[in-house]
DNA sequence: GTCTATATCATGATAGAC
DNA sequence: GTCTATCATGATATAGAC
């Protein structure tokens, strides 16, 4: 979480774990897959309740299409549920989790495409339905759009800073952050077209100076 | 861009260079200061090109405020022509850049922060008068996830780009990406605010269960 | 299972010939 | 300024005693 997988030793963990420098590829084989461990006992539950939130939504509403704050609001809420619970990490998690998607090296990639493969899967259907005008491509980029804003914001690099000087006597709380990006990313997700929007005319107009 | 700075070695790239190992400290003095005179190159003069487009915008506006889709293409377009010029890194540079955003090491935060803090001031200062109704607070946090998005989009991680099943293609145009990103940030900047969106109530439902 | 000790290798940086 | 050679360090991973 503090300096990304490649810039954390074995040595800093074991040591500051209070265990011994062998302990990690005894019981998990290599740095790589005890990274990925740390992450699947997380991750794993998180993205199942996602999907049985939105399978529930889906149920609740019968035929009809569920709403976009809903399903936007089934995607936040196991990670709000994560981050109100010390216990299972907290908001420390998704700080590393939003750092891994950060993270350039090929195995974390993969392994997050892996993980997060049906959830965006279904997510973007569960979209698609709600937001029927909307072509596929783009719905495609506002949901990257959104992983981008999500990812950035929990990985907290400068998040912290902001949050300690707007908020100086609430304790920097995932909660209000997320409750302040959800009006944002549901704005984007439902904004005009790309050829309708006021700022493709304002982009246009200043490039042709 | 690859790899990462802690990932990649002197050794990689003095051998791609085809030049000495030694030749990065006797000019740069050492591997860090090498990664900033690179940022600094085109940094400098994309932030530079940032203010002075404000500040004709300013002018132009005589004493009105200018309007937030001209204040957000102002600050895209400096990124969109250096993408559009392959003889100054083009779109190499953005994703080196947003790599860069997202890296924890503390001398690339630093750098970074010196590097933007003139920018968002003078940008803030500048949406705030456009949209005197937003509180101060929560103009910065828009700006945050403004960051984040843009950051992300530029960076182009692969995976989670294929798995919302986007043409690789189509993701190599950095134009096509922002003018599809501009609509999405320009919504989010002026969405209701969460106290009154609809998603706020969705969360609240949710939460109860 | 857990430890010490170590193998093996790559890194950033530097010394010094040219 | 540019090269070769090398230093000191720290990395992951493993061998083998207990």
């Amino acid at each position: 979480m503090e300096h990304g997988f490649e810039a954390t030793s074995l040595r800093a963990l074991t040591t500051a774990a209070g265990v011994n420098l062998a302990a990690v590829n005894y019981h998990f084989g290599s740095k790589e897959e005890l990274f990925q461990a740390v992450l699947t006992r997380r991750l794993d539950p998180m993205n199942q309740a996602r999907l049985e939130l939105l399978t529930r939504l889906e149920a609740n509403a019968a035929r009809r299409p569920v709403s976009c704050e809903s399903i936007l609001t089934a995607l936040l809420i196991p990670a709000l549920k994560l981050a109100r619970d010390p216990q299972r990490g907290g908001k420390d998690f998704l700080r590393l989790l939003g750092r891994a998607y950060a993270d350039p090296a090929p195995f974390i990639r993969r392994f997050l495409s892996e993980q997060y493969g049906l959830v965006i899967a279904r997510y973007k259907a569960a979209f698609a339905r709600a937001l029927p005008h909307l072509p596929r491509k783009e719905l495609s980029w506002r949901l990257h759009f959104i992983m981008g804003a999500l990812s950035y914001t929990l990985a907290g690099t400068d998040a912290l800073k902001l949050i300690a000087e707007l908020n100086p006597h609430e304790t920097a709380n995932d909660e209000i952050l997320l409750r302040r990006l959800a009006p944002f990313l549901l704005a984007g997700l439902t904004a005009p077209l790309p050829a309708m929007s006021a700022v493709s005319q304002a982009l246009d107009d200043q490039l042709a100076l």
